[in-house]
DNA sequence: CGTCGATTTGAAAGCATTCAAGATCAGTGG
DNA sequence: CCACTGATCTTGAATGCTTTCAAATCGACG
């Protein structure tokens, strides 16, 4: 199981160096975010409660268990999101990319950890802040309400992708779904570029790295896909991808 | 694949032939829904939107892709939420116990279907008439985004078991969890009653019915539970239990 | 007592995993 | 510029576990 270095916490994270205050009448991914419940002559109220955070690749933001004091929004890089088993074991639960948030415990404590996969950029808010913005804009709290419940049927198409779907039909959803999320922010679906390693594909697929492998050597033989790097997928044939992705085809 | 046959659709489902409207000071599972945000002077405002349905086991509440037109409290009984595959693959998302919720869809339609179990009493809510309570009591919202959060957490944990956990730790895990779940609305734990066929749990666990089946005796074997009947598991040594479903032993 | 569906058990097969070895790539220092 | 090194990824072969296929048992119900 791979295991790197990792540093600093939540609390710790550095501040970025520059200005104190955030200005989110420039910021790319208000749309997506939370954020965009908020007119944006109101959009003050925000950033009297944000904080700046760059890490570098690998880091690690928060663990599994640690008390849930703040919540993050990801503007640029990407996140991978686990769980780990007393053995080792681990399952990735999600990738973050830019637009989405993580953090929100209901709980006291993170219910996953998280890390860094690229360089990132983060938007923190200590959750008592975000309460009190709750409470000023009712219409926050519906944004937020609106995207956990976008996240939760994201999270039952992955429950029917571990449960009952075959590897290449886990590696199509994938990669069909990296794509569509991809462009959200402005990102290219085609090529596909992948932030995160084929060990963290299986973890999140539930499959070993070889078997990874294996898929994606087979998606480029049937010529579905062509991997000119190993990070970057150029999509061949997408009709057949969604349908393998679907179930539809063997 | 078990099929049963199912009748009605939401809109179609027979009202309660009673009182036409309901006394939420008498119900039992108002401390675990979203009722619970309510003071008791406010229940009327819920009383006047709430409608009593009763469904026979194997009813078809709702179907995936359906308008999501309601929003669902059990309160007693037993629901299953699941999602097909073209082929007929079915991955069962999760059990409705007295006191959960169902069919809060941010989109049009339902992301998954939904079937009885056991007969069961449900309260319906117009998702309009849900979304002018909101306006009218946003703390009625703040519990519903804490109860979505909760399933959320609840679906990564699932994700944690579909993708990484063996037929018997899964086993383990489901026991433990329906047992908490039944204590919750005052049902038993030990005994603990299984409201589903070996179908449905192979379905939510993602195996077949014949692993389940086969871990059940090796669980019996190993005098960790028995079985006096198939629908009933009398939890001999819940440590074990918990060892197994923690994937600290084996 | 007989039938039908659900569950359990047995045996064989298939497929992802495991174990092992190469290949590729990025970074480093000669 | 190139060899070296370590990490990542790919490929091969064998193992083993779940699945598949098949049959027996159990239980509810008429």
């Amino acid at each position: 199981m791979e295991r790197m270095a990792v540093t600093g916490a939540a609390a710790a994270l550095c501040r970025h160096g520059g200005s104190p205050t955030t200005d989110c009448g420039y910021c790319r991914t208000r749309h997506l975010a939370f954020c965009a419940a908020l007119e944006p002559h109101e959009l003050s109220e925000i950033e009297a409660i944000v904080g700046q955070v760059h890490a570098p690749a690998g880091t690690e933001i928060f663990m599994e268990g640690d008390p849930a004091d703040h919540v993050f929004n990801v503007t640029s890089g990407a996140v991978r999101l686990y769980k780990l088993l007393a053995d080792g074991r681990r399952q990735i639960v999600g990738f973050l990319l830019p637009g989405d948030f993580m953090g929100l415990a209901v709980r006291r404590t993170y219910a996953y950890g998280a890390e860094t996969l690229i360089p990132t950029d983060l938007c923190r808010f200590r959750a008592s802040d975000l309460r009190a913005l709750f409470r000023a804009h009712p219409k926050v709290e519906r944004r937020l309400l609106e995207m956990t419940g976008d996240e939760l049927a994201a999270a039952q198409e992955q429950m029917m992708l571990l449960g009952r779907k075959t590897p290449v039909e886990r590696l199509s959803t994938f990669l069909l779904d990296l794509g569509r999320r991809s462009r959200r922010w402005g990102g290219s679906d085609n090529p596909l570029h992948l932030p995160m390693s084929r060990t963290d594909i299986a973890d999140y697929l539930g499959l070993t790295i070889e078997t990874v492998s294996r898929t994606f050597t087979r998606l480029r033989r049937d010529g579905i896909v062509d991997l000119p790097e190993t990070q970057i997928v150029q999509v061949r044939d997408r009709t057949a991808l969604e349908r393998l992705a679907a179930g539809e085809a063997e």
